[in-house]
DNA sequence: GCAAACTACA
């Protein structure tokens, strides 16, 4: 260990060596020098002239008659501290600058006495840099005799003692520097030391008494970022560190002019909407930050997006072009994925083409287009998806990636064309675009999903073959569908087998097989992957507990469940809000509004707020009780006072009383709304409708659904079949199903 | 700081 912490070269004249002295430490302080300093010799020459002429006599002469020499101790009366300092360092070993330094505690004043222990100290780092512990021995050797320690004899020592975690030591030798000597650099080592070994409370003390108004040893951007990239960079919110102290403290480092970086404040920006405090982040962004950068900006507009804050997420966009912060990439990129998000593809299609015509000085990039692709994919409009891909290879020379070949093959595939899917598959290493497992789960999942389970088996083995290993996700999907096939030996016996083929199955492989046996009411063999779920490390948690409970639920065994509730208690697991949604939806469904009120009180009083599975299961309960006004009036109190926008099966609940109330009218203004706030209908939603209409007899407006169906590559399935079969043939448009059916087979799965 | 598969409850 060499410390870098010695700007003072023997070989130097005195009056930089005295220069240089005041500059070890940047200090935000003037380097003007208190009384006690060392002052620099009035005469260079002079005074390297005697500084020669004292260290030769130092070495030609034997210590021990050091004292009685009258010509060395005229000289030494007659040195500068900074000249001692110089002699003590070019003594030739530690052996020699402690005995000099010793000899000088007889004769000379503490400002020399202070420099040479430093010099000292200097001496014994390079010779024995792995004994802190006895370089702090001699520390408290001399401050029990009263020599001052020097600023840079402190700082050697402290940075010595922070490597080996003598901390305390640390702090001694810290509050033994003189205090009007102390400055900002050595606080910032302190600080750091005390943070790198985890002693936040301490660091955090220290800061405060920096941050103090009068203090002789100011904050700097040192600090900042020392205190920040410690906090930011390790998990330390367990640890006391909330992100009310964040931001306190950020405001305060403010107050004192001292700012963030780019880097960190986006850092907390991020973690603030992590932890659901984006108002703090906002707030932060706004007042604790010396101006807004892109990233910050961009970070910003990630956490309002997924807080649904689109107002924010506006006037933010606004408040970029005003102050001139030049929206990149990203930016548009998180604008883009928003819009897709909500599926207002022409918008955002719209915003590419804009990139495109140079209006926004930004050109797309392949992450842009993959986002575009993707977000067609998802609303059905894959070919298109497809016809981008190649524009992006022609008009922005973009190459397609394993990212792009994936999203379309999960749009191919979700839409029931597997055969297309595969064709990607192929054409991916023939363009020299590299399967990744992510490529091989999404055509398992494909195929699944159509009931393809053996086929998916064949292609996973086929794959292996050739080297591509499956991960968690590969067996969660596997492992779902042959629950859901009732094939739960099959189940079983893949997930012994992914541990055999050196995959560890994660908790979510678990939730899937727990899930499975629940759903085939087998309750005891959950309970049993339960257990085993605990042995392997994953503790009892709450996902499982809560898949349990619906288990339960569905078996209509109460007792077991209130058991299941006590043991969690027991445990210290809370119930979150899927526990009180799968509480509520039970009650919900069984007409037991009493319960069902005390659920919902509850989970109020434990600070958990509803989301959409509840107002589901709220708006359920009243529609099963023909009470549809009572449910109209959730529904609309979501979308404007609660923030909760309702999403499909909501939609799907509401159309289906409508219709089963004959209230067509009110359901098909539903649609027009799910239109316009961009929810996608799904076959339920379809199916609920044809047989409204049917019972009005609305031929013409069945077809136009049907219409929109097939554009939306939304898939019929037996029942849609059922009700349009007996329906169109009673009409005699049989004519009208077959070409319908023609644009869409029926799904294996379902057929 | 932006993109893909799986993820319990209505």
């Amino acid at each position: 260990m060499r410390l870098s912490l010695n700007p003072l070269k023997p070989t130097r004249s005195a009056a930089t060596a005295a220069a240089s002295l005041c500059h070890v430490s940047a200090d935000p302080k003037p380097p003007s020098l208190p009384p006690t300093s060392p002052s620099p010799s009035p005469s260079p020459e002079h005074s390297s002239s005697s500084i020669s002429e004292t260290l030769s006599l130092l070495q030609a002469t034997d210590p021990s008659s050091w004292p009685t020499n009258s010509k060395l101790q005229t000289l030494l009366s007659s040195l500068s501290p900074s000249s001692v300092l110089k002699i003590t360092r070019q003594l030739p070993n530690y052996r020699n600058a402690l005995q000099f330094f010793n000899h000088l505690k007889t004769t000379s004043q503490s400002d020399s006495l202070s420099l040479a222990f430093q010099a000292v100290l200097e001496f014994a780092m390079r010779e024995s840099p792995d004994s802190p512990g006895k370089l702090y021995e001699l520390f408290v050797q001399e401050k029990e005799q009263g020599t001052p320690l020097s600023v840079n004899a402190g700082t050697l020592l402290i940075k010595c003692l922070s490597q080996a975690k003598m901390l305390d030591e640390m702090i001694m030798v810290f509050d033994a520097i003189d205090e009007e000597k102390l400055n900002t650099d050595v606080s910032n080592l302190v600080v750091a030391g005390l943070l790198k070994w985890g002693r936040v409370n301490d660091a955090l003390k220290l800061v405060n008494e920096m941050l103090e108004p009068d203090s002789d040893y100011p904050p700097n951007s040192k600090t900042i970022s020392i205190l920040f990239s410690n906090i930011l960079k390790r998990n330390w919110s367990d640890r006391g560190v909330t992100d009310e102290e964040i931001y306190n403290l950020v405001s305060r480092f403010g107050e004192c002019g001292v700012y963030l970086d780019e880097l960190w404040s986006t850092q907390i920006i991020k973690r603030f909407c992590r932890n659901g405090n984006s108002d703090k982040a906002w707030n932060f962004l706004h007042k604790a930050m010396n101006s807004g950068s892109v990233a910050s900006c961009n970070a910003m507009l990630t956490g309002l997006e997924q807080d649904r804050d689109f107002t924010r997420m506006n006037f933010l966009v606004k408040e970029m072009k005003e102050k001139g912060i030049q929206p990149n990439v990203v930016t548009y990129g998180i604008l883009i994925k928003h819009l897709c998000k909500f599926r207002r593809m022409d918008e955002a299609l719209e915003l590419l083409e804009k990139m495109k015509d140079g209006k926004l000085g930004v050109e797309p990039d392949v992450v842009i287009y993959n986002t575009l692709i993707d977000g067609l994919c998802k609303v059905g409009r894959q070919e298109e998806g497809l016809k981008l891909m190649e524009r992006m290879r022609l008009e922005s020379k973009c190459n397609p990636t394993t990212i792009t070949y994936n999203c379309l093959i999960d749009g191919f595939c979700k839409a029931g064309e597997l055969e297309k899917g595969h064709e990607l598959f192929e054409e991916m290493s023939k363009e020299g675009v590299d399967v990744s497992v992510v490529t091989l789960n999404t055509m398992l999942d494909g195929m699944c999903r159509h009931g393809r389970v053996s086929s998916a088996m064949e292609f996973f083995s086929c794959m292996r073959q050739k080297g591509l290993k499956g991960n968690a996700v590969t067996y969660t999907i596997l492992i779902t569908a042959f629950c859901s096939a009732n094939n739960i030996d099959k189940a079983m016996r893949l997930f012994d087998e992914m541990s055999e083929n050196g995959c560890s199955p994660d908790a979510f492989v678990y939730y899937s097989l727990i899930s499975g046996l629940t759903q085939a009411g087998r309750m005891d063999d959950a309970s049993v992957i339960v257990s085993k779920l605990k042995e392997a490390g994953f503790g009892l948690d709450i996902v499982s507990c809560n898949i349990l409970i619906g288990g339960f639920c569905r078996k209509n065994k109460l007792d077991k469940v209130s058991e299941l509730l006590k043991d969690m208690e027991k445990a210290g697991l809370k119930p979150d809000r899927v526990t009180y949604n799968t509480l509520l939806s039970f009650f919900c469904a069984n007409g037991d509004f009493t319960h069902a009120q005390k659920v919902m009180k509850k989970m109020t009083d434990d600070g958990l707020k509803p989301n959409v599975v509840t107002y589901g299961a709220l708006i359920q309960a009243y529609c099963s009780n023909g009470k549809l006004d009572e449910a109209m009036k959730i529904f609309r109190d979501m979308g404007t006072s609660s923030k909760v926008p309702p999403n499909t099966v909501i939609y799907n609940m509401l159309i289906d009383s409508l219709c089963k109330n004959d209230d067509v009218e009110v359901a098909l203004s539903l649609m027009d709304d799910m239109k316009e706030k961009g929810v996608r209908a799904n076959t339920t939603t379809y199916n609920a409708l044809f047989k409204g209409l049917q019972q009005r007899n609305w031929f013409e407006k069945a077809l136009e659904f049907m219409d929109q169906m097939t554009e939306q590559a939304c898939n019929p399935d037996y029942i849609t079949m059922e009700i349009l079969t007996e329906w169109l043939s009673a009409v005699g448009e049989i004519e009208k199903l077959r070409k319908f059916v023609q644009g869409y087979q029926v799904s294996a799965s379902t057929a």
